[in-house]
DNA sequence: CTGCGTACCTTTACACTGTACGGTCGATCT
DNA sequence: AGATCGACCGTACAGTGTAAAGGTACGCAG
Protein backbone atom coordinates (compact mmCIF):
# COMPACT_ATOMS: atom_id res chain seq x y z
CA UNK A 1 0.00 0.00 0.00
CA UNK A 2 3.06 2.22 -0.09
CA UNK A 3 2.80 5.19 -2.55
CA UNK A 4 4.15 4.45 -6.09
CA UNK A 5 7.93 6.50 -6.44
CA UNK A 6 6.22 8.44 -9.46
CA UNK A 7 3.58 9.83 -7.29
CA UNK A 8 6.07 11.67 -5.36
CA UNK A 9 3.91 12.96 -2.48
CA UNK A 10 6.85 15.18 -1.68
CA UNK A 11 9.16 15.80 -4.60
CA UNK A 12 12.69 16.65 -2.56
CA UNK A 13 13.63 16.82 0.92
CA UNK A 14 14.05 20.27 1.00
CA UNK A 15 17.20 20.81 1.80
CA UNK A 16 19.07 24.23 3.36
CA UNK A 17 19.80 25.48 0.05
CA UNK A 18 16.50 25.12 -1.35
CA UNK A 19 14.74 26.53 1.64
CA UNK A 20 17.55 29.45 1.60
CA UNK A 21 16.27 30.37 -1.89
CA UNK A 22 13.00 30.61 -1.62
CA UNK A 23 13.58 32.76 1.40
CA UNK A 24 15.33 35.30 -0.59
CA UNK A 25 13.25 35.24 -3.36
CA UNK A 26 10.09 35.80 -1.19
CA UNK A 27 12.22 38.35 0.28
CA UNK A 28 12.74 40.15 -2.93
CA UNK A 29 9.14 40.47 -4.05
CA UNK A 30 8.33 44.38 -3.99
CA UNK A 31 7.24 45.53 -0.45
CA UNK A 32 7.19 42.02 0.92
CA UNK A 33 9.95 42.04 3.78
CA UNK A 34 11.14 38.58 5.59
CA UNK A 35 8.59 35.93 5.51
CA UNK A 36 6.99 34.48 8.18
CA UNK A 37 8.17 30.65 8.88
CA UNK A 38 4.50 29.47 7.71
CA UNK A 39 4.07 31.28 4.63
CA UNK A 40 7.74 30.64 3.68
CA UNK A 41 6.94 26.83 4.79
CA UNK A 42 3.42 26.86 2.47
CA UNK A 43 5.35 28.35 -0.38
CA UNK A 44 7.68 25.02 -0.55
CA UNK A 45 4.60 22.71 -0.03
CA UNK A 46 5.17 21.63 3.54
CA UNK A 47 4.39 22.83 7.24
CA UNK A 48 6.09 25.32 9.35
CA UNK A 49 7.81 23.30 11.58
CA UNK A 50 9.12 21.34 8.88
CA UNK A 51 11.87 24.15 8.59
CA UNK A 52 12.85 23.77 12.29
CA UNK A 53 14.66 20.61 10.91
CA UNK A 54 17.29 22.68 8.63
CA UNK A 55 17.30 26.01 10.89
CA UNK A 56 18.12 25.94 14.50
CA UNK A 57 15.62 29.00 14.60
CA UNK A 58 14.64 31.97 12.41
CA UNK A 59 17.90 33.83 13.19
CA UNK A 60 19.73 31.31 11.47
CA UNK A 61 17.78 31.04 8.62
CA UNK A 62 18.38 35.13 8.05
CA UNK A 63 22.09 34.45 8.65
CA UNK A 64 21.87 32.01 5.91
CA UNK A 65 19.80 34.79 3.54
CA UNK A 66 22.86 37.63 4.26
CA UNK A 67 25.27 34.77 3.45
CA UNK A 68 23.67 34.32 0.18
CA UNK A 69 23.44 38.01 -0.50
CA UNK A 70 27.15 37.81 -0.06
CA UNK A 71 28.02 34.75 -2.42
CA UNK A 72 26.33 36.96 -5.16
CA UNK A 73 29.31 39.54 -4.88
CA UNK A 74 31.79 39.48 -7.15
CA UNK A 75 34.96 39.00 -5.86
CA UNK A 76 38.58 40.55 -6.96
CA UNK A 77 41.61 37.98 -7.18
CA UNK A 78 44.88 37.78 -5.81
CA UNK A 79 46.52 38.33 -8.96
CA UNK A 80 44.31 41.20 -10.09
CA UNK A 81 46.79 43.34 -12.20
CA UNK A 82 45.56 46.69 -10.38
CA UNK A 83 43.72 46.68 -7.15
CA UNK A 84 41.96 49.71 -8.21
CA UNK A 85 40.02 48.79 -10.44
CA UNK A 86 39.23 45.59 -9.19
CA UNK A 87 37.67 47.36 -5.66
CA UNK A 88 35.87 49.65 -7.82
CA UNK A 89 34.16 46.29 -9.64
CA UNK A 90 33.75 45.01 -6.20
CA UNK A 91 32.17 47.86 -4.94
CA UNK A 92 29.75 48.11 -7.85
CA UNK A 93 28.86 44.77 -7.64
CA UNK A 94 28.26 44.95 -3.91
CA UNK A 95 25.81 47.80 -4.28
CA UNK A 96 24.08 45.91 -6.88
CA UNK A 97 23.66 43.15 -5.39
CA UNK A 98 21.88 45.20 -2.04
CA UNK A 99 19.81 46.89 -4.39
CA UNK A 100 18.83 43.45 -5.45
CA UNK A 101 17.99 42.15 -2.32
CA UNK A 102 16.79 45.40 -0.27
CA UNK A 103 15.91 43.80 2.59
CA UNK A 104 19.57 42.36 3.50
CA UNK A 105 21.00 46.25 4.49
CA UNK A 106 19.04 46.66 7.49
CA UNK A 107 20.02 42.91 8.53
CA UNK A 108 23.63 43.79 9.05
CA UNK A 109 23.52 45.13 12.08
CA UNK A 110 22.35 42.58 14.44
CA UNK A 111 23.65 39.99 12.19
CA UNK A 112 26.98 38.14 13.90
CA UNK A 113 27.35 35.29 12.87
CA UNK A 114 29.29 35.80 9.23
CA UNK A 115 28.80 32.56 7.20
CA UNK A 116 31.60 31.12 4.83
CA UNK A 117 30.70 33.43 1.63
CA UNK A 118 30.96 36.60 3.74
CA UNK A 119 34.13 35.40 5.20
CA UNK A 120 35.71 34.43 1.92
CA UNK A 121 34.73 37.66 0.59
CA UNK A 122 36.19 39.82 3.44
CA UNK A 123 39.61 37.51 2.66
CA UNK A 124 39.70 38.28 -1.09
CA UNK A 125 39.09 42.04 -0.25
CA UNK A 126 42.04 41.98 1.24
CA UNK A 127 43.66 39.91 -0.66
CA UNK A 128 43.63 42.27 -3.28
CA UNK A 129 44.43 45.51 -1.58
CA UNK A 130 48.04 43.62 -0.05
CA UNK A 131 49.35 42.56 -3.37
CA UNK A 132 48.31 46.56 -4.73
CA UNK A 133 50.87 47.41 -1.56
CA UNK A 134 48.72 48.20 1.04
CA UNK A 135 50.09 47.16 4.47
CA UNK A 136 47.91 45.41 6.84
CA UNK A 137 47.32 48.08 8.78
CA UNK A 138 46.33 50.58 4.80
CA UNK A 139 44.34 47.19 3.81
CA UNK A 140 42.52 47.25 6.92
CA UNK A 141 41.17 51.44 6.38
CA UNK A 142 40.46 50.76 2.79
CA UNK A 143 38.45 47.81 3.37
CA UNK A 144 37.05 49.91 6.41
CA UNK A 145 36.42 53.04 4.58
CA UNK A 146 35.07 51.47 1.19
CA UNK A 147 32.87 48.81 3.01
CA UNK A 148 31.42 52.24 5.30
CA UNK A 149 30.53 53.92 2.11
CA UNK A 150 29.15 51.08 0.36
CA UNK A 151 26.83 50.16 3.31
CA UNK A 152 25.95 53.35 4.00
CA UNK A 153 25.32 54.86 0.63
CA UNK A 154 23.10 51.91 -0.30
CA UNK A 155 21.10 52.08 2.70
CA UNK A 156 20.68 56.28 2.27
CA UNK A 157 19.51 55.49 -1.47
CA UNK A 158 16.83 52.32 -0.28
CA UNK A 159 15.75 55.08 2.26
CA UNK A 160 14.96 57.81 -0.21
CA UNK A 161 10.93 58.21 -0.52
CA UNK A 162 10.71 57.85 -4.15
CA UNK A 163 12.03 55.65 -6.57
CA UNK A 164 11.57 58.16 -10.26
CA UNK A 165 10.70 61.59 -11.24
CA UNK A 166 7.31 61.42 -10.38
CA UNK A 167 7.43 60.50 -6.78
CA UNK A 168 10.00 63.45 -6.47
CA UNK A 169 7.13 65.87 -7.29
CA UNK A 170 4.56 64.17 -5.14
CA UNK A 171 6.87 64.37 -2.15
CA UNK A 172 7.64 67.76 -2.83
CA UNK A 173 4.10 69.35 -2.83
CA UNK A 174 3.77 67.41 -0.05
CA UNK A 175 6.29 68.67 1.82
CA UNK A 176 5.81 72.18 1.13
CA UNK A 177 2.33 71.96 2.47
CA UNK A 178 3.12 70.01 5.39
CA UNK A 179 6.10 71.82 6.81
CA UNK A 180 7.56 75.78 7.06
CA UNK A 181 9.78 75.68 4.29
CA UNK A 182 10.36 79.10 4.52
CA UNK A 183 12.88 77.76 7.57
CA UNK A 184 14.80 75.81 5.23
CA UNK A 185 16.24 77.84 2.80
CA UNK A 186 19.25 75.36 1.51
CA UNK A 187 17.21 72.37 1.25
CA UNK A 188 14.48 73.94 -0.54
CA UNK A 189 17.33 75.20 -3.26
CA UNK A 190 18.80 71.86 -3.12
CA UNK A 191 15.80 70.30 -4.39
CA UNK A 192 14.58 73.26 -6.40
CA UNK A 193 18.09 73.23 -8.23
CA UNK A 194 19.00 69.19 -8.09
CA UNK A 195 16.66 66.59 -7.38
CA UNK A 196 13.69 68.29 -9.17
CA UNK A 197 15.52 69.07 -12.03
CA UNK A 198 14.60 66.76 -14.97
CA UNK A 199 17.03 63.56 -15.81
CA UNK A 200 18.46 63.83 -12.00
CA UNK A 201 19.37 60.44 -10.60
CA UNK A 202 20.53 60.26 -7.62
CA UNK A 203 22.51 56.79 -8.03
CA UNK A 204 24.93 58.47 -10.21
CA UNK A 205 25.95 60.13 -6.63
CA UNK A 206 27.61 56.68 -5.70
CA UNK A 207 30.12 56.67 -8.58
CA UNK A 208 31.41 60.06 -7.13
CA UNK A 209 32.07 59.25 -4.02
CA UNK A 210 33.15 55.87 -4.79
CA UNK A 211 36.23 57.50 -7.13
CA UNK A 212 36.72 60.07 -4.85
CA UNK A 213 37.50 57.72 -1.89
CA UNK A 214 39.60 55.86 -4.40
CA UNK A 215 41.81 58.29 -5.40
CA UNK A 216 42.31 58.69 -1.26
CA UNK A 217 43.44 55.51 -1.28
CA UNK A 218 45.97 55.70 -3.75
CA UNK A 219 47.48 58.77 -2.62
CA UNK A 220 47.33 57.18 0.68
CA UNK A 221 48.36 53.70 -0.04
CA UNK A 222 52.35 54.22 0.35
CA UNK A 223 52.18 56.68 3.05
CA UNK A 224 50.18 53.67 5.47
CA UNK A 225 52.15 52.21 7.43
CA UNK B 1 -17.26 61.87 44.54
CA UNK B 2 -14.53 63.13 42.82
CA UNK B 3 -10.66 62.01 43.01
CA UNK B 4 -8.84 64.84 44.74
CA UNK B 5 -6.49 66.33 42.76
CA UNK B 6 -3.87 65.08 44.73
CA UNK B 7 -4.74 61.92 44.63
CA UNK B 8 -3.59 61.79 40.73
CA UNK B 9 -5.18 58.44 39.22
CA UNK B 10 -3.07 59.67 36.74
CA UNK B 11 -0.11 62.20 36.87
CA UNK B 12 -0.19 63.29 33.65
CA UNK B 13 -1.89 63.53 30.11
CA UNK B 14 0.53 61.95 28.50
CA UNK B 15 2.38 63.37 25.23
CA UNK B 16 3.95 62.50 21.93
CA UNK B 17 7.08 63.90 23.40
CA UNK B 18 6.48 62.15 27.05
CA UNK B 19 6.01 58.40 24.66
CA UNK B 20 9.00 59.05 22.38
CA UNK B 21 11.17 59.63 25.25
CA UNK B 22 10.35 56.38 27.01
CA UNK B 23 10.16 54.65 23.96
CA UNK B 24 13.42 55.65 23.11
CA UNK B 25 14.73 55.11 26.53
CA UNK B 26 13.33 51.26 26.51
CA UNK B 27 15.22 50.80 22.88
CA UNK B 28 18.51 51.68 24.55
CA UNK B 29 18.54 49.39 27.67
CA UNK B 30 21.09 46.99 26.08
CA UNK B 31 19.93 43.96 24.27
CA UNK B 32 16.19 45.20 24.03
CA UNK B 33 15.52 46.33 20.95
CA UNK B 34 12.07 48.16 20.05
CA UNK B 35 9.72 47.81 22.87
CA UNK B 36 6.32 46.91 22.11
CA UNK B 37 3.43 48.34 22.42
CA UNK B 38 1.92 46.85 25.25
CA UNK B 39 5.43 46.86 27.00
CA UNK B 40 5.75 50.69 26.28
CA UNK B 41 2.34 51.47 27.53
CA UNK B 42 3.28 49.48 30.79
CA UNK B 43 6.08 51.27 31.59
CA UNK B 44 3.71 54.48 30.90
CA UNK B 45 1.41 53.05 33.69
CA UNK B 46 -1.18 53.15 30.15
CA UNK B 47 -2.60 50.30 27.95
CA UNK B 48 -1.54 49.38 25.00
CA UNK B 49 -4.69 50.99 23.12
CA UNK B 50 -4.14 54.62 24.60
CA UNK B 51 -0.87 55.07 22.73
CA UNK B 52 -2.91 54.82 19.30
CA UNK B 53 -4.48 58.33 20.55
CA UNK B 54 -0.94 59.56 20.39
CA UNK B 55 0.41 57.93 16.96
CA UNK B 56 -1.31 56.38 14.01
CA UNK B 57 0.53 53.64 14.58
CA UNK B 58 3.83 51.91 15.57
CA UNK B 59 5.25 52.70 12.29
CA UNK B 60 5.12 56.82 13.27
CA UNK B 61 6.18 56.29 16.54
CA UNK B 62 9.07 54.12 15.27
CA UNK B 63 9.29 58.04 12.95
CA UNK B 64 9.54 59.94 16.20
CA UNK B 65 11.84 58.07 17.43
CA UNK B 66 14.46 58.52 15.01
CA UNK B 67 13.77 62.21 14.36
CA UNK B 68 14.46 62.50 18.32
CA UNK B 69 18.04 61.22 17.50
CA UNK B 70 18.57 63.12 14.86
CA UNK B 71 17.47 66.19 17.42
CA UNK B 72 20.72 65.13 19.82
CA UNK B 73 22.98 65.47 16.64
CA UNK B 74 25.05 68.67 16.74
CA UNK B 75 24.31 70.73 13.90
CA UNK B 76 27.00 73.55 12.03
CA UNK B 77 25.56 76.67 11.61
CA UNK B 78 25.81 78.80 8.58
CA UNK B 79 28.26 81.38 9.76
CA UNK B 80 30.68 78.52 10.70
CA UNK B 81 33.56 80.45 9.94
CA UNK B 82 35.44 77.03 8.58
CA UNK B 83 33.18 74.07 6.66
CA UNK B 84 36.05 71.76 7.18
CA UNK B 85 35.66 71.45 11.06
CA UNK B 86 32.47 71.80 11.18
CA UNK B 87 31.65 68.82 9.08
CA UNK B 88 33.96 67.07 11.10
CA UNK B 89 32.31 67.79 14.15
CA UNK B 90 28.87 66.93 12.99
CA UNK B 91 30.34 63.73 11.76
CA UNK B 92 31.82 62.75 15.19
CA UNK B 93 28.32 63.96 16.99
CA UNK B 94 26.41 62.06 14.51
CA UNK B 95 28.10 59.31 15.20
CA UNK B 96 27.77 59.35 18.93
CA UNK B 97 24.26 59.71 18.56
CA UNK B 98 23.79 56.46 16.20
CA UNK B 99 26.13 54.41 18.86
CA UNK B 100 23.73 55.66 21.97
CA UNK B 101 20.78 54.82 20.25
CA UNK B 102 22.13 51.69 17.85
CA UNK B 103 18.75 50.33 17.17
CA UNK B 104 18.27 53.65 15.34
CA UNK B 105 20.55 52.74 12.41
CA UNK B 106 19.00 49.68 11.08
CA UNK B 107 15.77 52.04 10.91
CA UNK B 108 17.06 54.45 8.60
CA UNK B 109 15.80 52.04 5.14
CA UNK B 110 12.19 51.75 5.21
CA UNK B 111 11.88 55.12 7.15
CA UNK B 112 10.74 57.11 4.38
CA UNK B 113 8.77 60.08 6.34
CA UNK B 114 11.88 62.83 7.62
CA UNK B 115 10.79 64.37 10.41
CA UNK B 116 11.50 68.25 11.04
CA UNK B 117 14.53 67.54 13.22
CA UNK B 118 15.90 65.67 10.31
CA UNK B 119 15.53 68.20 8.06
CA UNK B 120 16.42 70.64 9.87
CA UNK B 121 19.47 68.54 10.24
CA UNK B 122 19.70 68.36 6.59
CA UNK B 123 19.43 71.79 5.82
CA UNK B 124 22.06 73.08 8.20
CA UNK B 125 24.79 70.81 6.64
CA UNK B 126 23.89 71.65 3.28
CA UNK B 127 23.80 75.78 4.53
CA UNK B 128 27.41 75.20 5.98
CA UNK B 129 29.09 73.37 2.76
CA UNK B 130 27.55 76.39 1.02
CA UNK B 131 28.46 78.83 3.07
CA UNK B 132 32.35 77.36 2.89
CA UNK B 133 32.13 77.67 -1.08
CA UNK B 134 30.73 74.60 -2.65
CA UNK B 135 28.02 74.14 -5.31
CA UNK B 136 25.17 73.15 -4.86
CA UNK B 137 26.19 70.10 -6.81
CA UNK B 138 29.10 69.94 -4.63
CA UNK B 139 27.19 70.48 -1.77
CA UNK B 140 25.11 67.75 -2.85
CA UNK B 141 28.23 65.13 -3.94
CA UNK B 142 29.98 66.12 -0.52
CA UNK B 143 26.32 65.34 1.73
CA UNK B 144 25.45 62.03 0.00
CA UNK B 145 29.27 60.77 0.78
CA UNK B 146 29.62 61.95 3.95
CA UNK B 147 26.49 60.73 5.41
CA UNK B 148 26.81 57.41 3.34
CA UNK B 149 29.83 56.99 5.06
CA UNK B 150 29.07 57.78 8.45
CA UNK B 151 25.59 55.58 8.45
CA UNK B 152 27.80 52.89 6.84
CA UNK B 153 31.01 52.75 9.35
CA UNK B 154 28.45 52.68 12.24
CA UNK B 155 26.74 49.90 10.65
CA UNK B 156 29.73 48.32 10.49
CA UNK B 157 30.86 48.74 13.66
CA UNK B 158 27.28 48.35 15.38
CA UNK B 159 27.75 44.64 13.90
CA UNK B 160 30.60 43.79 15.08
CA UNK B 161 30.28 40.38 17.05
CA UNK B 162 32.53 42.04 19.64
CA UNK B 163 32.77 44.83 22.20
CA UNK B 164 35.73 44.19 23.74
CA UNK B 165 39.58 42.27 23.76
CA UNK B 166 37.95 39.51 25.45
CA UNK B 167 35.38 39.18 23.13
CA UNK B 168 37.62 39.24 19.98
CA UNK B 169 39.85 36.70 21.04
CA UNK B 170 37.16 34.29 21.98
CA UNK B 171 35.45 34.90 18.48
CA UNK B 172 39.14 34.28 17.33
CA UNK B 173 38.91 30.85 18.68
CA UNK B 174 35.72 29.66 17.56
CA UNK B 175 35.94 30.67 14.30
CA UNK B 176 39.61 29.04 13.85
CA UNK B 177 37.90 25.71 14.84
CA UNK B 178 35.05 26.28 12.73
CA UNK B 179 36.16 27.54 9.59
CA UNK B 180 38.81 25.96 7.23
CA UNK B 181 41.05 28.78 8.21
CA UNK B 182 44.19 27.59 5.73
CA UNK B 183 41.29 28.97 3.18
CA UNK B 184 41.40 32.05 4.27
CA UNK B 185 44.82 33.57 5.01
CA UNK B 186 44.53 37.34 4.47
CA UNK B 187 41.79 37.18 6.41
CA UNK B 188 43.47 35.27 9.47
CA UNK B 189 46.68 37.70 8.83
CA UNK B 190 44.71 40.73 9.36
CA UNK B 191 43.17 39.22 12.36
CA UNK B 192 46.42 37.94 13.89
CA UNK B 193 48.12 41.56 13.61
CA UNK B 194 45.34 43.62 13.97
CA UNK B 195 42.15 42.56 15.60
CA UNK B 196 44.01 40.54 18.20
CA UNK B 197 47.06 43.03 18.96
CA UNK B 198 46.37 44.76 22.34
CA UNK B 199 45.17 48.07 22.49
CA UNK B 200 43.73 47.61 19.00
CA UNK B 201 40.26 50.02 18.95
CA UNK B 202 38.28 49.67 15.52
CA UNK B 203 36.75 52.94 16.64
CA UNK B 204 39.68 54.96 15.51
CA UNK B 205 39.30 53.92 11.84
CA UNK B 206 36.22 56.49 12.08
CA UNK B 207 38.85 59.37 11.81
CA UNK B 208 40.91 57.74 9.61
CA UNK B 209 38.19 57.17 6.54
CA UNK B 210 36.30 60.46 7.70
CA UNK B 211 39.61 62.93 7.22
CA UNK B 212 40.53 61.06 3.66
CA UNK B 213 36.97 61.92 3.03
CA UNK B 214 37.42 65.59 3.71
CA UNK B 215 41.09 65.94 2.29
CA UNK B 216 39.01 64.83 -0.88
CA UNK B 217 36.39 66.95 -0.81
CA UNK B 218 38.47 70.25 -0.15
CA UNK B 219 40.74 69.32 -3.22
CA UNK B 220 37.74 69.14 -5.23
CA UNK B 221 35.84 71.79 -3.70
CA UNK B 222 36.19 74.52 -6.57
CA UNK B 223 36.49 71.58 -9.14
CA UNK B 224 32.66 70.74 -8.59
CA UNK B 225 30.49 72.96 -10.82
C1' DC C 1 -26.95 74.09 36.94
C1' DT C 2 -27.66 71.13 32.79
C1' DG C 3 -26.10 68.89 28.86
C1' DC C 4 -23.03 67.96 25.29
C1' DG C 5 -18.72 67.57 22.91
C1' DT C 6 -14.19 66.27 23.12
C1' DA C 7 -9.73 64.31 24.95
C1' DC C 8 -7.98 60.53 26.98
C1' DC C 9 -7.94 55.94 28.32
C1' DT C 10 -9.87 50.85 28.70
C1' DT C 11 -11.95 46.42 27.22
C1' DT C 12 -12.38 43.04 24.20
C1' DA C 13 -11.30 40.68 20.18
C1' DC C 14 -8.85 39.00 15.99
C1' DA C 15 -5.40 37.55 12.97
C1' DC C 16 -0.78 36.60 12.96
C1' DT C 17 3.98 35.68 14.74
C1' DG C 18 8.07 32.34 16.44
C1' DT C 19 8.69 28.03 18.38
C1' DA C 20 8.46 24.08 22.27
C1' DC C 21 6.85 19.39 22.53
C1' DG C 22 5.44 15.25 20.86
C1' DG C 23 3.79 12.16 17.17
C1' DT C 24 3.85 9.69 12.59
C1' DC C 25 5.73 7.60 8.69
C1' DG C 26 9.00 5.52 5.58
C1' DA C 27 13.80 4.14 4.56
C1' DT C 28 17.87 2.03 6.09
C1' DC C 29 20.85 -0.89 9.08
C1' DT C 30 21.65 -4.93 11.95
C1' DA D 1 12.12 -8.62 12.34
C1' DG D 2 13.14 -5.14 15.05
C1' DA D 3 15.54 -0.90 15.96
C1' DT D 4 17.05 3.47 14.54
C1' DC D 5 16.79 7.65 12.30
C1' DG D 6 15.62 11.58 9.29
C1' DA D 7 11.93 14.33 7.63
C1' DC D 8 7.74 16.05 8.31
C1' DC D 9 3.07 17.18 10.84
C1' DG D 10 -0.42 18.67 14.74
C1' DT D 11 -1.22 21.04 18.52
C1' DA D 12 -0.46 24.52 21.70
C1' DC D 13 1.17 28.82 23.88
C1' DA D 14 2.75 33.30 24.74
C1' DG D 15 3.41 37.43 22.43
C1' DT D 16 2.55 40.83 18.52
C1' DG D 17 -0.02 45.05 16.11
C1' DT D 18 -4.35 47.07 15.94
C1' DA D 19 -9.66 47.53 14.72
C1' DA D 20 -14.02 48.54 17.14
C1' DA D 21 -16.48 50.15 20.63
C1' DG D 22 -17.12 51.71 25.26
C1' DG D 23 -16.28 54.44 29.37
C1' DT D 24 -15.15 58.60 32.13
C1' DA D 25 -13.92 63.32 33.17
C1' DC D 26 -13.34 68.01 31.98
C1' DG D 27 -14.52 72.55 29.51
C1' DC D 28 -17.82 75.24 27.65
C1' DA D 29 -22.75 76.64 25.55
C1' DG D 30 -27.35 77.25 26.95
Amino acid sequence: MTVEPGAAPRRTPLTKESVLRAAVAMADEPGAGLPSMRNLADRLGVKAMALYHHFKNKDALIDGMVDLVFSEVELPRDDDADWRPAMRRRAVSMRDALTRHPWAIGLMDSRTNPGLATLHHHNAVIGCLRAGGFTIAGAAHSFSLLDGYIYGFTLQELSLPFENQADIEGLADTMFTQYPFGDLPHLTEMMLNQALQPGYDYAEEFAIGLDLILDGLSRKREAWT
